[in-house]
DNA sequence: GTCTATATCATGATAGAC
DNA sequence: GTCTATCATGATATAGAC
């Protein structure tokens, strides 16, 4: 019984610790703001979580673990119905940005605010949190990185590595968007409400991810090729 | 001749800032750090520029200014030469990005380590410096979104405007990339040495870019038309 | 313009009572 | 498990001598 009290007071440090970690960065945010938010003791964070950085890493713990173990079982399942066969380059991308999108819409898995805060970490300048989220995301993006390969044979391996790491920045970028969209937006949100808005994020941005998955290769000014 | 000496402190601190926020970001780098790196005194920062956040908002200035002004005399350039008739979408997306990312070989004019801030600057989390950066950049991202509208009358503005997002965000992460390159490439960076990454970063993105950009329109699962 | 010294405050973390 | 009280440190900013 006070076991749960416990729990809840863990879950809800996590939910205001990601919140303020999305607005105003990690470190931006001080644990008085988060103890303060979640209504709890300040020496709550350290009797739970040990320190600061130990709470960001479990902030991004408990989203991720879902999200990579989802994005696996779902790869799995494709590569199993296609028996051997390449899968198309629109699957592969659905497998693995489109899952992540869709958190948006699942509050019970942080939803938009997880998914901004991450969209934001990826260029966070500590170093801890990226040497962290590289090993979190390394066993996930290497399967999808060899199903890419194995789809689009006739691409140097190279290219499909930038062209990924493109497609990451932006996918984050398009996530981290709060005040940032207004750099490019400002008028168009005009008539479509922030529910269309995201609903339609979602083939916005795979479209134009598949088409820069797919270009045409780029021609170097030297000779050389890139290499395979 | 004392004024020389007060503009060599000045660029010290502006260049030690540059490096430091680019490294470890804006609440991340403390004035200590920066007066330290530049050798000057503590107090010159507020001598100098008022605040931290003026200071800021200086180490972009010096440096917006000169991009977004290339960037309108390459688009005048251009419109000029065109005589009316619309530019190719090529031409425009080179001569946002394409102007941005050869800022990178200028070592004058920041080279890498600006690009890298640049990139990192725009997902982050300070209120402060999003807004600055929306204001500075505002005129030129509208004469460019004019000029895409006019090259491609057939496809929606709304969807032109999320593409220019997308761009944006796959080019920022691009060259944020130090060590969160690392999440995806970790290998690949056998047969080129540095430089020629750096050379072959602005055809590839410039390849997936315009791949995004012209990629087939999204289809929305409702029946409603995206506005126009 | 440059420096030292310092004011003032917020930070992360912990010790120890309950 | 939760609280108060506090430590040690580091932050931005400024006053005032030179």
């Amino acid at each position: 019984m006070a076991e749960i009290r416990t729990n809840d007071t863990r879950e809800r440090i996590l939910d205001a610790a990601e919140r303020l970690f999305m607005t105003h960065g990690y470190e931006g945010t001080s644990m008085r703001q988060i103890t303060g938010e979640a209504s709890v003791n300040l020496a709550a964070v350290n009797y739970h979580f040990g320190s600061k950085e130990a709470l960001m890493q479990e902030v991004f713990r408990r989203r991720l673990d879902w999200l990579n173990e989802e994005r696996m079982r779902v790869l799995d399942e494709m590569e199993a119905e296609a028996a051997g066969k390449p899968l198309k380059p629109s699957q592969i991308v659905d497998g693995f940005f489109g899952t992540l999108l869709r958190m948006a819409g699942d509050e019970k898995r942080g939803g938009v605010t997880f998914l901004r805060l991450l969209g934001r970490t990826l260029t966070e300048p500590s170093e801890f949190i990226r040497a962290f989220l590289a090993h979190e995301y390394q066993t996930v993006m290497d399967r999808y990185k060899e199903a890419l390969f194995k789809a689009l044979p006739e691409v140097p391996k190279a290219e499909i590595v930038w062209r990924f790491h493109f497609m990451l920045g932006a996918t984050s970028y398009a996530i981290a968007g709060t005040d940032a969209l207004r750099l490019v937006t400002d008028w168009q949100i005009e008539d479509e409400d922030s529910t269309d808005r995201l609903d339609r994020l979602v083939p916005r941005l795979m479209s134009f991810l598949l088409g820069g998955l797919r270009a045409p290769l780029p021609q170097f000014s030297d000779a050389a090729a890139a290499s395979n």
